[in-house]
DNA sequence: CAGACTCACTTTCATTATGCAAGTGACAAA
DNA sequence: TTTGTCACTTGCATAATGAAAGTGAGTCTG
């Protein structure tokens, strides 16, 4: 459970230095949809690479926000889950859906569920 | 008001296509706290670099999240304030700020009036 | 049992973005 | 006239990203 490396100590700019790019929170979105493996993360209609997506997979198990545990030996295949620091992560997302939602009327409606995780 | 070049319809992805950069948030978090000037948004502890900051500006500008208006004529300055769609973006910061204060305890805890905006 | 296939990565390399430092232009003040 | 301020812009080295191909463990098919 790595610190991030901080440019200050405000709160913004360290959830930033944890997941300030384009793909962390897209990736923890799938997750909190139900998907655990590398190819559903793939899968996901934004398209991320296969090199991006396995920095962040380390770099976010690093920070402690996500877990990763076996599903099968031989070959040893893992499943990415989050952890409760993860999870907590789920009113920034739910926040960003109401702005996108609110500001670009074309971008899709999250289920219920999804907006009382 | 450009549209974001998005990768999907979703309204986590379009939110970080047009935010998605480690530097954006912090800007707006400057205006919400009343900032406007470039100087201004210089001098926070961040540390932003002036050719970013004259980029974000701008792009955050054709995306209708900040608008811009001259505050002196000899030579012409300008002062950038948020928008509606820009201060919309208050609940996200403040999530933030809430999962950061649960997880990182040496995080700022921000003023009652930042968590009310 | 050889060959094709799956899954989860890793590597390579070209392109793009970032960070640092220095430069520019309009004006104000000394 | 020189210095200073403010708001940028430019140049350049370094780092991050994206696209594609490669790898390795094991399974499945004929």
């Amino acid at each position: 459970m790595n610190e991030p490396s901080s440019r200050s100590g405000c709160p913004i700019g360290t959830t930033l230095d944890c997941l300030g790019d384009s793909w962390s929170l897209i990736i923890v979105r799938d997750m909190l949809t139900g998907k655990a493996r590398y190819g559903e993360f793939l899968d996901s209609p934004e398209g991320i690479t296969t090199n991006i997506l396995a920095n962040r997979l380390s770099r976010m198990e690093k920070l402690g926000i996500i877990s990763k545990t076996p599903y099968q030996t031989n070959p040893v295949r893992n499943e990415y889950t989050l952890t409760e620091t993860g999870r907590d992560l789920s009113p920034i997302l739910q926040a960003m859906c109401r702005w996108a939602n609110k500001h670009y009327p074309n971008t899709w409606v999250p289920p219920e569920s999804f907006m009382k995780l």
